[in-house]
DNA sequence: GCCGATATTGAGACTGAGTTTCAATCCTTG
DNA sequence: CAAGGATTGAAACTCAGTCTCAATATCGGC
């Protein structure tokens, strides 16, 4: 559905944030805990949080952004400190994610109650994996920036999903299973993020000084092969095959 | 939004898909294009399609899903595959991939008008995003099939991610720039997929083997050959020393 | 070919999200 | 206090999505 506009539905709010926001939105939430988010009308908050449901539509966009509105900010802090950060682009961005996942744990009640809701709806898990594809985008604009070879972009965008994999993993667990504190939450996301940047990272950094890398756009011979079992002279074969047949492809 | 049950929203439809089904989504495609999304209304898509409302919303659950429609059975067919597949599991993940990315490319008429929708509407962007996550949750599930330990799940989802991620980073570049050839395409794929199986396949096999033997299903050797310029005898010899040296891995 | 059981379709009413318009009521600032 | 703009509320409207019920296919059995 959707019906308002796009940029009054992601920010166009106004910028000064009445104080009594976050009445509506802990209104909405205890509603939405109690009779579930569908069962739950904009109505039914307005009242609730003693304002019309006009200030309501005005001031959040839609319903789901009632549900995600400090997450929404959430977004915009991160991208606002990482155009403004001076660090090294993989450590800025793996502070980026540790920031999001304090985002959670700093609010354990709201983040859990979220949870149960979003977990029980299709339309609020895809409206929640929107928003992890945002702060993924702002990562990827911010590992490749001022670099446009396609090397680059490749591995910012994989490096990029890489560590919100991570992120999203540690803070899944956690939501499965609360009750960890918030520092063994943010310990596990340490394991996770060197993991990633320990695989992935250097070639980040390798595609992004230009030269190392083996494939330039042309004039580049790639060859992948992987054995399972197979004897070489059954693969020396296949690649025989492949080179006479003249183009790229794949054989088994 | 998204009011009707989640089953019906994204599956439930009968198994048994009318054959008229096709004319339907090119009718509203048709729509879609002339006066765009939000204008068009399910009615004015019923009565160009010469069905009812009701037809409509009980055969594809939402307007959304009448675009997305091929896409949601593509999804079903890379779950089924991955599922009967045999393969050993990043080997089958990066077919998938394959199979996916020419979901797209064999109907480019239907993808590129598609494109230009999502792009301008961020409820259909968000619809995307969702649908590239449950490709994602699908690899993570097969990669990490049979494995419970948090080294190889972690492993698992990061390497789902970044396959996801190179699949879309090619899948965006050709819907920018269209008019490429589809096997032009699928041999970007093929140089993404390589980068990230090369940067990543190997931490989750060893973090797998810490228990038990993905047991690649013996027999199975996927070779990749891309000459771009080079000679063949340039490219066996290559292929002779990666033999030689006993593992997957990339030579230049 | 006919008939009853079962899907499939269509029509229409209904709910609720989201938009729009306009009037009322604040704040401002002079 | 008065004129300016901004914030709110009320109400009507559109349209997606659901539900119910009647009409019509469809199909197996006779």
């Amino acid at each position: 559905m959707q019906r308002h506009t796009d940029t009054a539905a992601r920010r166009g709010r106004d910028t000064a944030r009445p104080a009594h926001s976050r009445g509506v939105v802990g209104a909405a939430l205890r509603l939405f805990a109690e009779h579930g988010f569908e069962a739950t009308t904009m109505d039914d908050i307005a009242v609730a949080a003693g304002v019309s449901r006009s200030t309501l539509f005005r001031r959040f966009g839609s319903k789901d952004d009632v549900l995600f509105a400090d997450q929404d900010e959430l977004v915009e802090e991160i991208g606002a400190l990482l155009t403004e950060s001076g660090e090294e682009p993989v450590a800025a961005v793996c502070a980026a994610a540790r920031m999001v996942l304090r985002g959670y744990t700093t609010d354990p009640d709201v983040a859990l109650a979220r949870y149960q809701l979003v977990r029980a709806h299709t339309g609020l898990r895809d409206r929640e994996i929107a928003m992890s594809a945002r702060y993924q985008a702002l990562f990827t604009q911010h590992l490749s920036r001022g670099h446009t070879d396609a090397r680059t972009l490749l591995a910012a965008e994989v490096l990029a999903a890489a560590v919100i994999a991570a992120h999203n993993h540690v803070l899944r667990g956690w939501l499965r299973t609360p009750g960890e504190t918030g520092a063994a939450v943010a310990q596990r996301l340490e394991e996770a993020l060197s993991f990633v940047t320990e695989e992935l990272a250097g070639s980040l950094r390798a595609a992004a000084s230009g030269r190392s890398r083996p494939s330039g756009p042309e004039g580049a011979v790639l060859v992948a092969v992987y054995p399972a079992g197979a004897s070489g002279g059954e693969v020396l074969a296949k690649v025989r095959a492949a080179l006479e047949a003249g183009g790229p492809q794949q054989l088994q």
